[in-house]
Parts: C-alpha cells; structure tokens; sequence
DNA sequence: ATTTTATTGACATTGAGGTGACAAAACGCA
DNA sequence: TGCGTTTTGTCACCTCAATGTCAATAAAAT
C-alpha cells in the first residue's frame, strides 16, 4: 500500500483531501509546514505540495528534498500563470495542479504518476512476460529465451485464441516475403512447449497454431 | 538526445508543435494516424497523443501501444471534462493537456516526465555512481571512467532491468542517427563489464544488452 | 606536443537458428 | 478398418552472422 505525503496548511482542503486519499486505500500523511515536510518525506511514495506555506513558498525547499530522495512530486497551488507552473517542473516536479481541481483528477494522477513505467507484464496462467526487459518467468522462475523464440512468444500471447497461419508467422517474426517449405516454425513451437508444459500450443493441421485462451 | 513521437492530425498544431520541439534540441517524429504511430512507437523516448484523430479516439490504441514498449505519454485533447481526463490517465498515459495551451508548459512537462526521477546517488550492488560529480565507486574504491563509459553506465543504471537495442544506445549516447555496423558499443560494454565484475550486463543477441536488476 | 579517450579493423569465439532426415500422427478414401 | 499420403513432431548437426576481444589508429582534450 502507497504512502502519501499531504503538504497543505489549509486545514479544511488537507483534511478532505487526507480523508479521501485513506478512503482510497493510501497511507496519507497531512502535515501542514516545511519542517514536518523534511521528517516525513523519507516515508513516502509520492508526495503532494502545496505551494504557499505559511513559512513560505515551498518550492524553495524542493530541490533539497529531491536530493535526499527522488519521488514523484504533484504540486498545488492557486496560482494560474505559466511561468508558475514551469517554474515548479523545472524544479523537479512531476505535475502541477491548479486549484480549484476535482479529487477524482488528482486521484487519476496519483495513480499515473505511482504506475511503474516499465509495466509491461503480459501474464498466461503461470507465466509472466516482461516486454522491456525480454524476460519470461514461469511459476516465479526465470527461464531463458532465445530472440525468435521470445518474439514467438510475445505474438502468441498478444493475441490469444487466435489461428496463425505458419506463413503469417513467417512474415511477422522471420520477415520473410516468400515460403519455403522449412521446419522453423515446428521447430520454435516446439521449444516453446517444451519450455513451458503450461503453455498450451494447439495445432491446426494445414493451417497454423494457436494459443488457446486462458483465463 | 531524447526523440518524441508526435501525434497529431491538425497540421498547423502538429507542424508548429514539432518545428518547436526540434528547435529546443528534440529529435520530433510528426504523424497523423494510428498506422503510422504504430510503426514509429518503439522509436520514441516520450509521446505526445492527441485524443481525436481522423481514424477514430486514439485511446482505444493506447493499451496495446503501451504494452509493445511502455512509454510516458501526454495526451493533448480539446475536451475539457474530468471524466475524460480521468480516462487517459486510467488508461496509461502520464500525463493530460487541455487545449489551448502554452509550449513552454507542455515543454516543461516533456521534460518532467523525460527526467529520470533518479536521485543524484545511483547504486547497483557494490556501486555507487554520483551522477553530479560523474563519479564511480566500487565497494568504496573509486574508479575513473571515461566520459562515454560513464553515460553508458549511468544509462543502464537508470534502467535497470531494460534491454537497449544497439541502436538506441548509439542513438542516446553516441547521437548516431545512422548504425553502420561498428565495434564501438561492444567495446564499451567491455570496459565496463572489465571495469566492474559485479556488473551483470546481459548479451541479447541480435538485440542489445541489458543490466540484470539488481535488488 | 603530449596525454587521454574513442573508433576502427582483424581475428577468435560463440550460439542462434535453419536444415534435412526420420518418426509419428492426422487425414482421406475406399 | 486398413493403407497411402500429407502434415507435423523431434532431433542432431552445421552454418553463418553476431559478439567478444585486443591492438592499432584516429580524434579530442589538455
């Protein structure tokens, strides 16, 4: 579960907003200065802040606390113009919101900006494909591919229940524009089921393969 | 030198957006509809979507571009409501601009979301990289590395875990915009790999390399 | 000019993956 | 059911392109 930290002095919006962040599921931590800012950011997954502070802008401290350590930061503030909203994201911000905003957008935010980038985690039964990485893991173990055989993989699982025709697979994987007769789609099938007893590889006889859909 | 995929069907928007971004020292890819952006995706470090494009609401493309190679994306729309907002964040994007809006913010924010969130001490292991003074420690020993060494390194630091085509290494390190088949990246990944034993770089044949996660 | 850094080219090494032989299975047809 | 044909499963081998490695050269920095 996610911690929050809240920076907002004004009491009626930091109450509502740490009450809605909880009701949400977050861990949310309202403090209301700069020095409780300091203590609390070490504890936290993002943090929200509030630009006007009653010991001052807050964006003056920024940087520093960046520094110590690196979160995603969503500034508030009441302040409209341009030159603002830079100035914050130039300072190490992630986003900036202006006041009067929907609890539902800052919410929506929230979760982007708490969304792993590198999230793409395509998952069949026991298996798990990580896109950027080039990894496969089955039942929690890591199992080494090779590149067609990953790409192979990857196709099928993007579009499950669907018939590829082996030329189809040709085309998309090998890049090739003619087929010849040739054992390469057998034979990659082939590895991949070995690889994996629970991937479940249905051959269409005269056609191609499939993958059968799991749930 | 990040490269940002436009996408943009209003060719005043899109040819004024994308002369503005080459000119602040970003390699802007322009197109108009969802083939094209398809096909240029992988290329990109960041997009920039517009919501409404000839061939229909771009966000029903999102997921699965998404899921080829995850990006930060920033969705650009006319539409102002919250529901719609809510929406693109939900559906994987980092970030949502409301036209009319100002190019110094959608700047600032391009480079808000490019910046990696890193802290200015990296650490992988033994290894401790200050990327302020550009220095290298390794179990408390430092280590002098050559400029591009260091790039590299910090590159793959900042993306544990990630798998660099070759030819997106050249790109961001060594600014190629051609690949003539060369020796240089191999090279380098030798040094470092001679430089730190504990230094897991992965060997993707035919694709690139990739530092293990450390954890 | 000297030192440091980066790139190139030659060569060794490796491993991905394709090839073809053969076995096994599925299919068609009587 | 049985036989012949076609398609697929399986395996071992072999090729070649991609990479590892190093020394030599070029380029850049000092």
């Amino acid at each position: 579960m996610n911690s929050i930290l809240l920076v907002e002095d004004d009491e009626l919006l930091g109450h509502g907003l740490s009450l809605y962040l909880n009701s949400k599921g977050y861990t949310c931590c309202w403090v209301t200065n700069a020095t409780d800012t300091n203590e609390y950011w070490f504890h936290a997954d993002l943090v929200i802040l509030d630009r006007q502070l009653q010991d001052g802008d807050s964006l003056r401290h920024l940087p520093g606390w960046l520094m110590q350590k690196a979160l995603p930061v969503i500034i508030l503030t009441a302040k409209v113009d341009i030159e603002n909203r830079v100035e914050g994201l130039m300072l190490g911000a992630k986003d900036y919101m202006t006041k009067p905003f929907a609890q539902e957008e800052l919410l929506a935010r929230i979760i982007a900006h708490l969304r792993p980038l590198g999230a793409s985690l395509l998952e069949y039964k026991s298996l798990q494909i990580d896109v950027s990485s080039r990894t496969v893991k089955c039942a929690g173990e890591r199992v080494n591919l090779k590149p067609k055989e990953f790409d192979l993989l990857l196709l099928l699982l993007q579009n499950p229940g669907r018939v590829f025709h082996r030329d189809e697979l040709l085309n998309k994987i090998w890049g090739y524009r003619s087929f010849p007769s040739t054992r390469t789609v057998d034979n990659h099938i082939l590895h991949l089921r070995q690889a994996f007893p629970c991937l479940e590889v249905e051959t269409h006889r005269g056609i191609g393969y499939r993958l059968t859909a799991a749930k």
